[in-house]
DNA sequence: CGCTTACCTGTACCTCAGGACAATACCCGT
DNA sequence: ACGGGTATTGTCCTGAGGTACAGGTAAGCG
């Protein structure tokens, strides 16, 4: 695990002590500038870990990494992880996209799980990720007035303020009658459709469950 | 980190004879169907592997999982990984999406990395993943997936119960801890998220406002 | 070794939600 | 006229949620 070699490519002196701190630093050199890993005779295990800050360096999708990123393992680090800035390194290549100043334990998953073949992400951009594919819209049920079914017309107004928030008092001025009918209408609505409280209105009115 | 607690749910016995090799099954439970995962009192740092072809699972996608995700960790198991599968896999909060049958060390490594609270996915489905995302249209925002940033680990775990109808009584029984701090998480989730109550919370978290 | 942060807990206090019990009034169909 | 459903309001009470104040512990870091 330990066996492989490490490339800090990097101008930034603390994030270089970071990360030989994290790693021991037992295999691993420093480069200042891209064309050094042209010119470097890499074994094919090596880890090359890129701070995004270095001046003059390709843009995560530039084709100039295709011949590294076919041999070696690529991470791109940056002190303030973006989506897009993720997204085009991973589809640049790259084998990991993560905090440059993450903490150790973080780094050296980072390591373990690219040093065997696999990509790592952060939750955060993987959120992002999901978020962006959205090829499932599974959004064939939930007629969305489907619970307001058996209610009376006031049980409906008032639960649907209360599911959004509103408080009993604000209910009441709301809808120009007192707290205490308020009340009452939820009662109704909390006993016809078989829930506890408010939240589990809510969650129920809003499809959650 | 061979602390976590560890619960397989899966009806085939090779599967299980296969993960409690791999992780040793110091730990380890196995449970046969969805509901007992409500059933058991599972400490918060379990790591739940979910084998796809148990019958009558919630689909990935199922909000039925949610009050899982949110507090302990899920792994999605399939024995034929599909990128359909993965993606909803991801998107429904599991943290983690693999092949059933993936050898020990990168079972291990799953472990790991989920354990440290981030997420695990494969090469391939990562390629399609982007593979979607260039494809679709550039989506600026994406706000309501991103509640939890800024959160410590203890109160995005707080706030999942919590906004999902858990009372402050049950988030501490589960959690192992007092009611009182569970009302100090819920104090600093409110401040985090400019929230004022659970109800507002639950809104925020589940997308809605 | 101090500093910070996350995490955990206690006591006290206040507000609001919701149930229990009870009542008045209107509309409507038989 | 009578019964049933809806709307409305009252008081009393319990308990959960939330805040304020005041800590204690452990780990990481410069």
């Amino acid at each position: 695990m330990s066996s492989v070699f490490l490339v800090f490519l990097s101008h930034d002196v603390g994030l270089l002590e970071h990360w030989r701190r994290v790693f021991r630093a037992k295999n691993a050199i420093c480069i200042d500038r891209f064309s050094a890993l042209s010119e470097l005779q890499l074994p094919p295990d090596t880890v090359v870990w890129v701070d995004q800050a270095v001046p003059g360096l390709p843009a995560a999708s530039d084709v100039a990494w295709a011949p590294h990123s076919a041999a070696r393992r690529l991470v791109f680090a940056s002190s303030r992880p973006r989506r897009e800035e993720g997204i085009q390194a991973l589809g640049g290549g790259f084998a990991g996209y993560c905090h440059a100043y993450a903490d150790a334990q973080t780094l050296r998953q980072v390591l373990q799980v690219i040093g065997a073949g696999h990509v790592w992400v952060g939750p955060d951009i993987m959120r992002d990720l999901l978020a962006g594919v959205r090829l499932s819209p599974p959004k064939p049920v939930e007629p969305q007035s489907a619970w307001s079914i058996g209610l009376t017309e006031r049980e409906r107004e008032v639960a649907g303020l209360a599911a959004n928030g509103r408080a009993n008092r604000e209910i009441a001025e709301h809808c120009g009658i007192t707290e205490r009918t308020v009340k009452a209408h939820l009662a109704g609505v909390f006993a016809k459709l078989g829930v506890v409280d408010r939240l589990q209105l809510a969650l129920r009115v809003h499809g959650i469950r």
